[in-house]
DNA sequence: GCATTTTTTTAGGTTTGTCTAAAAATATAT
DNA sequence: ATATATTTTTAGACAAACCTAAAAAAATGC
């Protein structure tokens, strides 16, 4: 396996999170990244160049086989990574994120490997995202959005797509964690708002919160 | 503390590990780092700029105090990775130094001391270099060759000064790594070789071999 | 279908960290 | 002390990764 810098690696996983099923335009690519059209086009050469992205000018673009198998292992290494933080060094689900975005680029083999098994070889990070494996294989997430659990049917809060201080606090303050078991008691036609028991209480959650939330069944 | 590129940390570990007591000389540098005379010197206009170094053009360099502060949390990161990766994830003394030369750029204040705790606070690496503290505090190391151990005073190995496969096969066929502690019962005057003992049992210790060997008393 | 808007690319510039080749400062040797 | 050798710095280039502004291509609206 080649060795890539940062910045393409930043770019790879930004590609692979952006690509549902059909190809990433340049644009969105940019505003994910934070960065301009123009670089976005400048990197796309070059990874065309290195066989990572499938690409021509104005037809937007798609990870090749290889390009997705960076992807996999980048986003294997950020997964484990968090996991550590979590499990190991008691940092809190908030925190894990921005120190595995520089742990991930540290590409030993050997040293992702032995994490994995030192970690016991966990299947997902503490947002409920699924770890790769060795070879790059996910396991297929049983998820549902919380608009779609059915009344009084139990589920773990396994990601929340929105992860803005706004969002977390709110979350933080009707008590609602990663690994939260909780339940609809009743959908609310009129504005589709939901009341939910957790721990013991009962909350309130708006259609816009619910739709952020992701629970395992 | 402000933040400083992976190759900006490079140049103060170098210049740390150079500075024993005077100044440090461009060529030196240049060749300890593997890089040209050319780069050193406008490196060492940009550390002077951000007050690391003290430099004037010609008289060689030295780190400021501020420089000799990030020196030593440099190498508190390095070190305890390379601790962790011993320790934790099984990797072989000889193997942890490359890869802790990636893992010491990651910069987050929070993970460095969360995994100093982690780990249980050591006080040295597995090759038995010191580790700083929190506040750079470095234990000054009280470690004595072989040659100088006085008869029957308990030592524990933490440093071997030559690490080729040679000299690391004839310890381990002596049951003698990194910790082990050993006492010296007798020293032979016709050839200054030592028996000691060793783990219960008693081994025969060449000179050439107990000059390589260091204990903390 | 053609004008307008949006998207994307090109052209050219900046910063960081490197390099080579040549000039300048310092050290050494007789 | 002065010629020679060594060390260090300057000058000017280059690559990576970014930027802005302008041009070109594609999409959209009527």
């Amino acid at each position: 396996m080649l060795n890539y810098s940062t910045s393409e690696e930043n770019y790879i996983k930004a590609i692979f999170h952006l690509q549902g099923e059909g190809s990433v335009n340049t644009n969105k690519l940019a505003a994910e990244l934070k960065t301009r059209p123009a670089s976005v086009t400048d990197m796309m050469k070059k990874l065309r160049d290195k066989k990572l992205v499938h690409y021509q000018a104005y037809k937007g673009f798609r990870l090749t086989t290889e390009g997705k198998k960076l992807a996999l292992l980048i986003i294997r290494r950020h997964r484990l990574w968090e996991f550590f933080l979590a499990e190991k060094l008691r940092f809190s689900w908030d925190e894990v994120h921005e120190v595995a975005e520089d742990l991930e680029h540290v590409s030993s083999k050997k040293l992702v490997d032995k994490l994995d098994e030192y970690l016991g070889f966990p299947r997902f990070d503490p947002h409920g995202d699924p770890i790769p494996d060795a070879n790059g294989k996910i396991e297929p997430t049983k998820q549902v959005c919380l608009t779609d659990l059915a009344l009084n049917k139990p589920g773990i809060v396994c990601y929340v797509s929105d992860q803005s201080t706004e969002m977390l606090e709110l979350l933080s303050h009707k008590n609602i964690g990663m690994g939260t078991r909780l339940e609809i008691k009743k959908r609310f036609q009129f504005d589709q708002s939901l009341e939910i028991r957790v721990k013991q209480q009962t909350e309130t959650i708006s259609e816009v919160l619910a739709r952020n939330i992701y629970v395992k069944i």
